[in-house]
Parts: C-alpha cells; structure tokens; sequence
DNA sequence: ATTTTATGTCAGTCTTGTTGACTTTCCAAG
DNA sequence: CTTGGAAAGTCAACAAGACTGACATAAAAT
C-alpha cells in the first residue's frame, strides 16, 4: 500500500489497473520459474563440471557462429576476466575453438566444435522441452503474450541484442 | 517474422506447432528479461553492500511473517548454512528479527523490523516499476498469458509454493 | 611514431553456494 | 524416566564465479 500505481485508476482503454499484490506476484512468478528454467541444464552441467556460466557462452557462441570475445561480453554482461576464465576451459577441453581474425587479427572467432555442438544440443534439449511443455499448457495466445511481456522488461541494451539475434538461424 | 505463435500455423485447436527456433526465441527472452528484472534492486542492494541472496530473504519473510528457517529454506532452494550467513547479517543489521519459537523452541520465527520493511519496500518499489511499465506496455491479455507460462515452466514443488504465497497479504 | 583497441593474464577480493561437524531441543520407544 | 534419534539451527572451511586493477601483446588507426 502507499504506492504508485495502486489506486490510481485506469482512465482511457489499454491502461492497466495493477495492485501491489498483482505486481508482488508477477515477481514472484519471474522467481520461480527462472528457477525451473535453469533447473534441467544445471543437472546436465553439473554433470559434466561446468557451470551456468560455461552454458550461457555455448549458447551464444552456438547462435553466432564466429563472434567474437567483445560481442560475447555485451551479450552476456561480464567482465573479460570472468568469461576469459570459463572460455578457456572451454577451448581447453575442445568444446570451443578460438580462431585468429582474418581482417582484424586482433579479435578471435569463436566456433563450436563437433562435440561443442553435442553438447549445445543436449543442453539446449533439455531447456526447449521444458519450454515446448509450458507453451503448449499455456497455449499460443498466452505464448505471444509471455513474449511481449519479456520483451517490454528487457533493459534496451539487451532488447538491442535480443532483436540481433532474431531470424539469424544457426 | 516467424516469430511468436503467429505465422506458423497451428492444426488441431490447442496443439502449438513450435518450432526450435521460436523455442530457442523464447529461451533468450528469459535469460535477457530476468537480467532486467533483477538490474534495478541489484542497484540497490549494492549501496547497501547486499547481495540478491539478501533480497530473496527478505522478500519472502516479509511475504510471511513469521516464516520458520526452515521454510524459507524450502522455498528458496539452498542450503541452511548458506541461508544462515545471509540471515545472520541481517539480524546484525537490525533489518530482521529472530524469535524463538513458542511451541517448538528449535524453530526461529523471522520479522522484517521496521527498518527491514522500510528497505524492502525501496527494492519491491524498483522492481514493481519495472513490472507496471512492462505490464501496462504489454497490455492485460499480454499479462494473463505471461502469468500462465511462468506458471506451467514452474517445477511442481515451485509451483506449490508459488500458490500457498497467493493471495496471502503482507 | 604514437595512440587506441582487442584480447589475454596474474593477483586479490567478495558473494554465495557447498559439505562436515556440532549444539540445542523435541519426541517417542523402551 | 531415560535414552536415542530426529529436527532446527549455528560455526568453520572450502569452491565457483563474479569483480577490480594492473599489465602484456599484437594489430589497427591516427
């Protein structure tokens, strides 16, 4: 209560009245499914002695083919040393491989190998069922819905990003 | 464009034809939304020299009053001693009470004091701004449907304590 | 030639998760 | 009643993964 939007009233059509409560239990509802979201990858990482950090780059990398270091650090929001650490390992144990560039020898591509690539698929299975359940007891209207409401909570930067990454096929 | 649920058609009535592409769409909507989502208490706990684990304390022992440890323990997902740490300076700080149980003394009963609910009402403030702006841009069958898909990606243990918070006012 | 950019590395810190060992309290079976 | 768990919580020590800061190298840009 003694908060904005409460009593606020909605004059004009598309204007939402929205209670503390709703808004209350719309975070709560971010929380624990993000949860659920995580939940199956983090066995499968676990397994393998990765972690979420090390999914997040493989997805990435997997989604565009050849980027580069700095793009992989916008995207993802960390400093160069934390994702430097976990690209290592990566390109260590052969999941990644890191190519000089050929018009800026400066930057690295980065490229799934053939067993990288097995491993984004078992991973990315994992999360794709989980979600095809959920759409599919939600149904397409909700669908279109929780993607407008995802996109509406996005920071702009990453709204930016997100929209880059449309319709790009891997 | 071959986005959401529109292009692709759906045969049957209920039955989604979803492709891995809008799946993998769906996927990256979480992951840059609950960056979002998170951004603006993040801020703010970092003034404080708090983290997100102190968030999640205080969000749901100010959701219920009264909460056992152990409680908070299932709905959170970690370990009591990990828990207990957070807990810990949060006492010190004098944003959260300790009470013995009455019928069972083992048990610690946990209030938000007065400070402790002045700050969780500057974090809830944050995150429900965001929340109401994403909303009201969305629009309310947007947020229906956004409701229904967390809730189906849920666990079913989640999803349980998800409901018990229902309704159940602060 | 100098500066800037892209990347990588070393060292050190912090938050938050883990396991293991321990205390206090409760309860129930002998 | 006592005794032996079981349950709730606390303390200690450790690991993952984030961060900052300093510095190195190579290549592009000026």
């Amino acid at each position: 209560m003694a908060e904005g939007s409460g009593g606020s009233g909605h004059r004009g059509e598309d204007l939402l009245f929205l209670t503390d409560e709703q808004l209350r239990k719309g975070i709560e509802a971010m929380f624990f499914a993000y949860r659920g979201f995580t939940a199956d990858p983090d066995r499968i990482l676990e397994k393998h002695g990765y972690g979420r950090a090390h999914h997040r780059a493989i997805h990435f990398i997997n989604r565009s083919p050849g980027t580069t270091v700095n793009n992989l650090l916008d995207i993802l929001g960390v400093t160069k040393q934390s994702l430097n650490r976990v690209l290592r390992t990566l390109i260590e144990d052969g999941l990644v491989e890191s190519r000089i560039g050929i018009r800026d020898k400066r930057e690295r591509n980065l490229y799934l190998t053939e067993s990288g690539r097995t491993f984004e698929e078992e991973l990315s299975r994992a999360q794709r069922t989980r979600m095809r359940v959920a759409y599919r007891a939600a149904g397409a209207e909700a669908v279109a819905g929780f993607r407008k409401v995802l996109e509406a909570m996005m920071d702009a930067e990453m709204r930016r990003h997100f929209n880059n990454l449309k319709d790009s096929a891997p």
